[in-house]
DNA sequence: GTTCTAGAAC
DNA sequence: GTTCTAGAAC
């Protein structure tokens, strides 16, 4: 009899001995939390360490570093940590989340109280330990409580408790000094009345922090595993052991029988979770929808090739519960045809509600063949899933999407109280819509596979996509948390060393560089504001679409420093005047500093908020109109000077740098610095996106059409002007130095060249 | 042996 | 985005 995932759990949770955990205070100066932790940790029967940041330093303020030094030290000896510094900001806390582990929660306190008693209690204070006493302290408190993020479950929490008021703060005082070595507390988040997501909201337009959907929002009762914490805990949890590629190998054509085969049950039935995420999905529309499985097994395998590239170590699994389904074998057959790794794809028999437990699959995601109202009930695969799923699921489908178009996606997080999430390991739902052959059901298309298939292509691409951006979170989250661990102490003693100088900004420092920016937005970009947040809604809503969501996955792209350099110049363009051709209301024009022609500029907004091309929208119309004339204008200069260069005007449709630019780039090539198949693809390939075009799209669509393949940018290097195929580089630019052909006639029209009037190119 | 690419690190 | 470099390609 195999074991299911919270009896092998409380197994090993009760050889331990206790368990250590991390407690971070949030609150602004003068919420308590000082007193909050002494007060604990007098009546409390846990070994309790106070990590203040204020004193850490020999009684001095210190570093962050100091600070997670401190508490791994302190949970190394198996005591419980209290971080003790403001922790307002989520970036502020996330290092010390990441304190946590299988064996070590990490719980958060929240002293959410009135800023004007905060302010009260900091004015006079004397002899606060991080010395901020005074008139200077509402000012701070002010500053501070405005950049308030109410934590969340997602960030990696397994308690949050907010107190609002001095009865809450004395129920959680209660509740931790009565909280002993040995006992546990259940995991939610508590107390909160009045979700602040107005602020939240504000300032999360503002930072463009977007995070996997949350419980911001959620009710005081609602105990919602969500995205982050659930896939951490999926990744080191205690049932997740060592899996090997091999038990996943079976060929395309072969059939993975689910409970009848032990042998296999018992190798993968640890390893997804190690071996990277699987989602798990039932044939779209075949059944109920009576969609032609011939075309549907096409199309399943078309899109599941599509998807190879971008899976990384994950894997996708069509399952079906009976044996020798057509669509099972038909995409079978096909996969085996197209040579499509059997590792990331297989088949699977069984039921997608007892993978786990009956087949010894270990799913993450599971998809959902749902119908429009996304409601429970009808027969096969969707009752099945909200059956097994308990009302949890429900509730958190409605909190994403009311209703679901043919062909598009909605990914829920599902609530840890959900038996699907506790005895099956599932962390998300993917409701997937198809289209409809079956005339009894809404919707039908009458037999009309043209728009059929193009519904249910949409509807799998949807379906990956939700899957992929749920993965790239977790690889994300799972990646810095490795990555942390092992670095922070190493690096925090060369900083002690170092003294105080080396603090990372926060508290005062950050607050005023932040609140800079905060103006210069309001002033400069209020068009773009409640743009973002209608980005951020609908990526809080989970919502996937093929046709016009892409930006659900991309909006949390994080930009590693390096590729924030052009950002801080459209942000403080009078720090660089020096590398500056032009600074402009809205716009900066500077020379790319690693050119790849001879002349190649930056057209570079100054608006906060736009990072690249997909966040673009009608309300940036204006923007990219203004972004084209000054492109063009600087074209027609160098043209006055060199009648024979060529310039063409674009965007790449996703940039290495973060902050929307417009290339402005002669076509000659002749750069020593283009050096690469990325850089020639990125130029010449349908990656780049005319700006001419981007214009007509945002203007007729409201948004541009991005060409985001990864392959484009490794295709082949082909000569941009005639088009013949070339080895490498050295020979490719030998080739088009030389070559005269004129440019392809698509180039030619709608102006998407720039000549001079001379330019025999000129139609 | 040299040239070139592609992936990791920054 | 670049730089660095191992190893593939020649």
């Amino acid at each position: 009899m195999e074991m299911d995932i919270d009896d092998s759990c409380k197994a090993r949770g009760e050889e331990e001995r206790a368990k250590p955990i991390v407690v971070i205070l949030m609150g602004a100066p003068g919420s308590g939390k000082s007193t909050f932790c002494e007060h604990v940790i007098r009546s409390s029967a846990r070994s309790w360490v106070r990590v203040c940041q204020d004193t850490i330093n020999n009684g001095k303020a210190g570093t962050k570093v100091q600070c997670l030094t401190n508490a791994v030290s302190a949970l190394k000896e198996g005591k419980s940590v209290f971080i003790d510094r403001c922790n307002l900001e989520k970036e502020q806390r996330v290092d010390f989340v990441k304190l946590g582990s299988p064996q070590v929660e990490v719980h958060a306190v929240v002293l959410d109280l009135p800023a004007k008693l905060c302010i009260s209690r900091s004015v006079k204070r004397t002899g606060h330990e991080g010395n901020l006493q005074g008139g200077k302290a509402a000012a701070v408190v002010n500053r501070m409580l405005q950049k308030k993020e109410l934590p969340k479950l997602s960030e990696g929490f397994s308690r949050i408790m907010f107190c609002q008021n001095e009865s809450d703060v004395k129920a959680a005082l209660d509740t931790y000094s009565g909280f002993g070595p040995l006992d546990t507390l259940s995991h939610g988040s508590f107390g909160q009345k009045k979700p602040d997501t107005k602020v939240q909201l504000g300032i999360m337009k503002f930072l463009k922090k977007v995070e996997a959907p949350s419980n911001a929002g959620a009710s005081a009762s609602s105990i919602q595993g969500s995205a982050a914490s659930q896939i951490i805990e999926e990744k080191n949890s205690c049932c997740g052991g060592k899996e090997t590629a091999s038990s996943l190998s079976h060929t395309a054509g072969e059939e993975v029988r689910g409970c009848q085969d032990p042998g296999v049950g018992s190798t993968s039935r640890n390893g997804s979770s190690s071996d990277g995420p699987i989602l798990a999905f039932p044939s779209i529309s075949t059944a109920d929808f009576q969609f032609d499985h011939e075309k549907a097994s096409d199309i399943i395998v078309e899109k599941v090739e599509e998807s190879m590239d971008k899976l990384g170590n994950a894997k996708l699994v069509l399952v079906d519960l009976t044996r020798g389904s057509k669509i099972l074998s038909l995409v079978r057959a096909k996969a085996a045809q197209k040579n499509i790794n059997p590792k990331k794809f297989f088949t699977f028999v069984g039921d997608i509600t007892k993978l786990y437990s009956e087949g010894g699959l270990r799913c993450t995601v599971i998809a959902n063949a749902a119908n429009w109202r996304l409601n429970p009930g009808g027969g096969g695969v969707n009752a099945a899933i909200f059956n097994a799923a308990g009302p949890a699921l429900e509730v958190a489908t409605k909190e994403q999407a009311k209703t679901l178009v043919p062909g598009s996606a909605v990914v829920v997080p599902l609530p840890a109280t959900s038996p699907l999430s506790s005895k099956e390991g599932v962390t998300h739902v993917i409701h997937v819509l198809g289209p409809n052959m079956n005339p009894h059901r809404p919707n039908c298309l009458d037999g009309d596979y043209v728009k059929g298939c193009h519904v249910l292509q949409k509807a799998y691409t949807s379906l990956f996509e939700g899957f992929l951006s749920i993965v790239s979170t977790q690889a994300k989250l799972s990646q810095e948390s490795n990555e942390k661990i092992k670095l922070e102490p190493s690096q925090s003693q060369g900083h002690s060393k170092d003294g105080p100088r080396n603090h990372s900004p926060t508290g005062d420092q950050k607050n005023k560089r932040d609140g800079v920016r905060e103006h210069e937005i309001s002033k400069k970009c209020k068009g773009s504001q409640n743009e973002v947040g209608t980005s951020i809604n609908s990526f809080r809503a989970g919502k996937v679409n093929a046709e016009n969501d892409k930006r659900d996955v991309s909006t949390s792209k994080a930009w590693g420093s390096w590729a924030q350099a052009l950002y801080h110049i459209a942000m403080h363009p009078e720090r660089h005047k020096d590398i500056l051709l032009d600074i402009l209301d809205d716009v900066v024009v500077l020379n790319d500093l690693y050119p790849k022609a001879k002349k190649h500029l930056l057209v570079l907004t100054r608006c906060d908020g736009l990072d690249c091309l997909e966040d673009v929208r009608k309300e940036h119309l204006q923007l990219t109109k203004t972004m084209h004339a000054v492109g063009l204008k600087w074209a027609e200069k160098f043209l006055d000077e060199d009648a024979s260069l060529v310039f063409r005007l674009g965007y790449h449709s996703v940039p290495s740098m973060r902050q929307l630019h417009l290339h402005v780039i002669s076509q000659d090539f002749n750069s020593k610095l283009l050096k690469n198949k990325k850089h020639w693809n990125s130029f010449t390939t349908a990656f780049f996106r005319d700006s001419v075009d981007v214009i007509e799209e945002i203007s007729n669509e409201g948004k541009a059409t991005l060409k985001d393949d990864d392959r484009l940018l490794s295709m082949e290097l082909r000569c941009h002007r005639c088009k013949s195929a070339h080895p490498n580089i050295p020979r490719l630019k030998s080739h088009i130095s030389n070559c005269r052909a004129p440019f392809p006639t698509s180039l030619l029209q709608n102006d998407r060249l720039v000549l001079a009037p001379s330019n025999t190119n000129n139609p």
